[in-house]
DNA sequence: CTGAAAGCGCTTACAG
DNA sequence: CTGAAAGCGCTTACAG
């Protein structure tokens, strides 16, 4: 290994001082061009790499945040994550990523990791057993700012998908194609859960709707759950006019098990869900999905994080943005016909 | 804000040298108990967080790994950076990411970030127009160890599928079919691509079948490329008895447009398609497709890299892990019957 | 505009 | 086992 070139070996080799070396680096505009080329030589000719790292460590902040998702096998946390990156990397930051796997354990340790790192800020989308209190504790203790994502906890600035309106609007549909009894299928306790629950039962409990939303209907957020969910509705000689699914994903599997129970997506039963990822318009009858938009959810967390970083943060008051829903309405509900 | 808690500060409170201090943290076994206890508890008052980065400088590594891919809304991808995170987590290291969107100019934007930030080693899944020895120049100049995934470029570490052996594989299935003639369809030129497309050539033309696989056939990586691609052939009045996609995501195009065609998939006409993602199996008629298994990629491909930071990296020659495809058969082609 | 000095928060020999 | 000193590679006032 040769020994790491310095900014002291540039300035030596230009002939100048450490501190016009730091500025030209820099690109300051108080160096004569004259001066900045001489060094720009020398860089090149030494290959010269800069450390930022030192240069953070002096300047007490790193140009660094941590993004944690639980994963990103799901469309819909995969776009937030690109999207977070696409601002961020544009203000000049670079991100830590880390995947919780919706283990609270693991993603305190995460944060933790990424706390002695440096970080200037958080963005997280919480693991479902998330303890809130302990969550605010740490990352006040060292003060980076946090911005929650899709999971709400109070006391946190957050950005998400207005779920509950999402699901009114979904559920407004569902009556007025005239569905007497929607199943509510999958997911596992988490707040969007619970809003998604909530707009559902808002919208169609007035208008003499069942819900039936039950424990024993939650599921892992994968095909093969809202497949087993579906099945464990039936098993009880439950047949209900519509079923809404947690997400795209969940709804993948309740299209299967359908099938292999000889019913018709669309045809003998109304399905919907939550997300519309390419899953929903891909599926074959395309599928009716309530957008959520995930890029906007990640570039507008970004964004309030860029706010909290750049001001004195502390001062200003928890932010809140919702990212309105929109309900796209396809045949898995469009060509569906009650029954009675 | 508080004032930053040094190690200087827990170690007079404890009453210990900063050395001693130094020690605890790092869990050494020269401290005795008693002496780690009151270090301990101090740092427990005081609030104190480690700072990693600048432990960092001092021993000039960073502990820290780059790892940047195209984009992960392809699922295949997705996998392949979480199975990357859980072994080099596991490692103790943590991940920077970065989309390079395909772009090779934001590739290398990029790298040079991730190398001023002193990544300890870079794992990348290279952009299209890669250039490889702008890239390997890059990564010498800062002597920063890279292994490649996915897509390979000569003289560099290297992990990825046997693409060759899995289109042999899959070829070898669609002529004991019947085919007469077999069109692939989509993606972009890449060294995979190149690779499926030999191996398509390499099993199907020996025994007299057809490869149609022009350039005006290849597509973005997308449902809408492959729907678009499709349409390119049959507008020129070509009906293949097989479509192979370059990918998932371009097969679900295929399906759809097929479908917007008229054409049954599996019935009229055999479809298959790489990577075998969630996609393949939930297709309706589930899909024929040739298993990459990611997940091992990005986990052999961490563990190379983990093996270049251990040893005095230099001497090792370059190190190549093929992963074994495995064919995955369905009724996308299962059912299909030559018209003949 | 430039240079010498101090400091960011840690770790690493080196004596005791 | 502990302590004083030097150093990782930068940046930041502060004089000139």
């Amino acid at each position: 290994m040769a020994p790491r070139i310095t900014l002291e070996d540039v300035s030596k080799a230009a002939g100048v001082s450490r501190s016009t070396a730091s500025l030209v680096v820099r690109g300051s505009s108080r160096i004569p061009e004259s001066t900045a080329m001489k060094v720009r030589e020398a860089m090149d000719q030494l290959g010269y790499v800069y450390n930022r790292q030192a240069a953070n460590l002096r300047q007490s902040r790193s140009m660094t945040i941590g993004l944690i998702v639980t994963e990103i096998i799901n469309p819909y946390f995969a776009e937030l994550a690109m999207a977070v990156d696409q601002i961020t990397h544009d203000a000049g930051y670079t991100i830590f990523i880390g995947y919780s796997r919706d283990l609270a354990d693991r993603q305190h340790e995460i944060v933790a990791s990424m706390i002695e790192r440096q970080v200037d800020g958080l963005l997280i989308l919480p693991a479902l057993g998330t303890d809130p209190e302990r969550l605010a504790k740490q990352v006040n203790a060292a003060s980076v700012p946090i911005v929650l994502l899709a999971r709400r906890f109070p006391g946190f600035d957050y950005v998400g998908s207005e779920n509950v309106q999402g699901a009114q609007m979904l559920g407004e549909h569902l009556s007025a194609l005239g569905a007497r009894t929607v199943a509510f299928l999958g997911g596992r306790p988490a707040p969007s859960l619970a809003e998604r629950e909530e707009g559902l039962r808002a919208s169609l409990e007035p208008k003499g709707v069942e819900v039936w939303s039950k424990e024993e209907l939650r599921s892992p957020v994968s095909p093969e759950g809202g497949a087993a969910a579906l099945g464990r509705l039936f098993d009880q000689g439950k047949l209900p006019d519509a079923v809404v699914a947690y997400s795209d994903i969940v709804a993948q599997g309740v299209y299967d098990e359908l099938r292999r129970r000889g019913l018709e997506p669309g045809r003998d039963i109304a399905v919907a869900s939550f997300d519309d990822t390419r899953i929903a318009a891909g599926q074959v009858p395309p599928m009716t999905s309530v957008a959520g938009f995930p890029q906007q959810v990640g570039a507008k967390g970004a964004e309030l994080l860029m706010t909290r970083l750049d001001d004195g943060n502390a001062d200003i008051p928890t932010q809140l943005a919702l990212i309105e829903p929109q309900l796209k309405i396809r045949s898995s509900t469009a060509t569906w016909r009650s029954r009675s």
